[in-house]
Formats: C-alpha cells, sequence, structure tokens
DNA sequence: CTGGTCTTTCCCTATTTCGTGAACTATTCT
DNA sequence: AGAATAGTTCACGAAATAGGGAAAGACCAG
C-alpha cells in the first residue's frame, strides 16, 4: 500500500508459511531427505527423485526461496551446484510445532482418559 | 480409476503430506493456533480468523481430512459443531522432523570441525 | 575454437485451490 | 407451523502452481 514498503529481502523471506509449503510437496519433501544425508548436486537430485532436470531445479527453487537449502558453487567444476541443508528456518517450523504441541498436552491427557474409560 | 479403489478411509488418509499441505495454510494454521488453546464452534472460529463461514467451513475439512481436528455436536444444540485437536497425525510430522534434523547433526559437526580448523 | 556437460529459464497447457454468493439441511425458538 | 440460527455444500470465475519440452547460459575438455 504505501509507497515506502518495508521491501523484505529475498533471503529474509523465509517464514513458517514459504517453509511448511515447500515442505508440503513430496517431491520437496523427498529432496530434503536426501540433503539429510549429505549434500549433493542438482542433478543427482533430479535423478534421484526421478524428476527432470527443469522440473528439479523449479523445486531446488523453491526450497531456496524459503531458506531450507543452501546453493553454493565447488571450486573444482563451476558448472556443478551443490545444495545442502540449512537447519535454520527449520528451527522456527520446530519451534511452532512446539507452541501447539503445548496446547496439546492438555488435550492429550483428557484423550488418554477417554480411551481407558473405553 | 478402476472401480475398485481401495478408497482409504478418510480418518486413515492422513499422511504427512496432507498434514503439512493443511498446515501450509496461515488461515489453517491460525484455527489450529486457536484450537489449541481450547475446542470452539466453527462460528467462532470463523470470526476469529476474519473469513466467511463458507470458506471457514472448507478449511475445517481440510483439517479434519488431515485427521489434524475432531468434529463433535455438543448434546445441548446439535446445531452446533465443536471442533477440536488430534495429536496423533501431528506426531507423525514431529518425527519426520526429528529424523531430519538426525542427518543435519551430523553435518553439523562436520562444519564445526571445518570452522575450527580455519 | 568446437563439442559436450550441468543447470537454469521461458513458453505453454492442465490441474488445483481460494473466495464469494446463493441455496440447502438440520435444529431450535416462539 | 413459521421464522431464525448454525453450518455445510454447490455453483462460478480468478489466481497460483505443477509439469513438459525447447532453448539459453555458463563452463570444462579436446
Amino acid at each position: 500500500m504505501t509507497s515506502a514498503a518495508p521491501s523484505p529481502a529475498a533471503t529474509d523471506d523465509a517464514t513458517i508459511d514459504t517453509t511448511l509449503a515447500a515442505l508440503a510437496d513430496p517431491i520437496r519433501r523427498r529432496s530434503v531427505e536426501l540433503l539429510a544425508e549429505r549434500p549433493r548436486r542438482a542433478g543427482e537430485l533430479a535423478i534421484a527423485v526421478g524428476v527432470s532436470p527443469p522440473v528439479m531445479s523449479r523445486h531446488l527453487r523453491v526450497l531456496r526461496d524459503a531458506a531450507l537449502v543452501d546453493e553454493e558453487h565447488p571450486p573444482f567444476d563451476a558448472r556443478v551446484r551443490i545444495y545442502s541443508l540449512r537447519a535454520a528456518h527449520m528451527a522456527e517450523l520446530r519451534s511452532w510445532l512446539a507452541e501447539a504441541e503445548a496446547g496439546w498436552s492438555e488435550q492429550l491427557t483428557a484423550l488418554k482418559e477417554h480411551l481407558e474409560r473405553r
């Protein structure tokens, strides 16, 4: 609305919204799982998850915008892009989960009682 | 496709996929936050999150399909639907997160070593 | 310089989803 | 019975997103 918008930087654009939206896709989540083991190249990921390079590239872009992965050029071959996991913004998701679970714990107690009474 | 589809029960249809997809929406996540405090009626939620009843109803349907919330009719007024949180399928998300984080911890260790060696 | 490799971007179409407004079901109140 | 309430479902069009394939950009090897 106002002309003097805060204009959040692309790197800072990662909210819980974008994090969850990024992880909501099976291919992206699979990629994250693979990257959890060790950093990998884009093409390696494309083959591993079974998608074409263009599709993989776009999914990696989403993960990058969500600040879930980090892109880097290896010194030996500048064509290659090596992707690795960033833990930082995942912590935000974790804290949100923990907060929500705090509320559940109360209801969990009630649920347990309910189940035991059956 | 085939007429004899496995037809997964609506209650059992909750995978991590659907869980994350459900939580990816701001309105739905806000609803979950509100339900974490205490169970609420559908209309109450609609007003709280600032959406029209039809929209709220649909979002609640998504949360219900994801097995994140539970619907129940109160004894005093059968028109009302009271929604409450279900913790069960969220545990799946938590375990997935923990698994992914297990992979990160190794990389964090390696990173620390790398930084200390410089 | 030329060919081959790794990855991304662009154009296009198909599918999904969101929100609005009207209509509908079920239930309560007078 | 008749009107009002609580909530859901069914139209519709608008917007975002996913996938495929062609082509471009950047780079290494001969």
